[in-house]
DNA sequence: CGGATAGTTAAGCATGTGCCTAACCAACGC
DNA sequence: GCGTTGGTTAGGCACATGCTTAACTATCCG
């Protein structure tokens, strides 16, 4: 969990996630809209791999990268327990507070 | 949104984040449990107020602290639209697979 | 007032992070 | 084979982080 959010903690890094979700790229891909040396971008990509957001192949000599939704799906639900938790509390401690009511996803 | 998740990234801000759903507290009693000393939570809770996920007053001699909801929420979001966003691409792949006449980004 | 309580500031240290360059290896393409 | 392309490893540097102790301020209580 620690290196989850570690991981999303970087800007560089949450770009790369973005790129992942429109699909599957190789690290050269990865690299090109960052103004980055690729050995920095590999760090990065290992960052995700240790992480579990992201994971990769290499096939040949290129190296393709996809997004592991699940990793996503981990952090979204300890911050999803968290704010749940809170407003559970809100509602034991009473319920006439009113306005920012019946909102839940 | 770098500062929530750099925030996020460490043990020992989560638990203080973990605590403090459970309703407000003082910055001796989030340091109670921690085993560390009081300047390094206050360091922490720094982290905290500035990524704003917490909020703090300080009334007489005794600061008190407490979450702010909207801070997760934006978090929650943004995992959610990366993941949402994945899906939604599996979709578009689902209808006819083999044909990547998309975009080459 | 004077002492205990709650927090804050300051300085310092060990380690981690993000980036670089230079060198190296492993497919391809010819 | 030989050069080119795509990636990887190694070493190093600058700065950020997480923690510590020591000293300081500000309130409360008797």
């Amino acid at each position: 969990m620690d290196q989850v959010f570690k991981a999303l903690s970087d800007g560089t890094r949450r770009e790369m996630i973005e790129r992942l979700t429109q699909g599957p790229a190789s690290v050269g891909e990865l690299a090109q809209p960052l103004s980055m040396s690729l050995p920095a971008v590999m760090q990065h990509l290992q960052v995700l791999e240790a992480s579990g957001l992201v994971r990769s192949e290499k096939a040949g000599r290129v190296r393709t990268c996809h997004l592991e939704p699940d990793g996503l799906r981990m952090a979204e639900d300890w911050l999803g327990g968290q704010r749940t938790g809170w407003e559970h509390r809100l509602d034991r401690l009473g319920g006439h507070l009113g306005s920012d009511e019946g909102k839940r996803s």
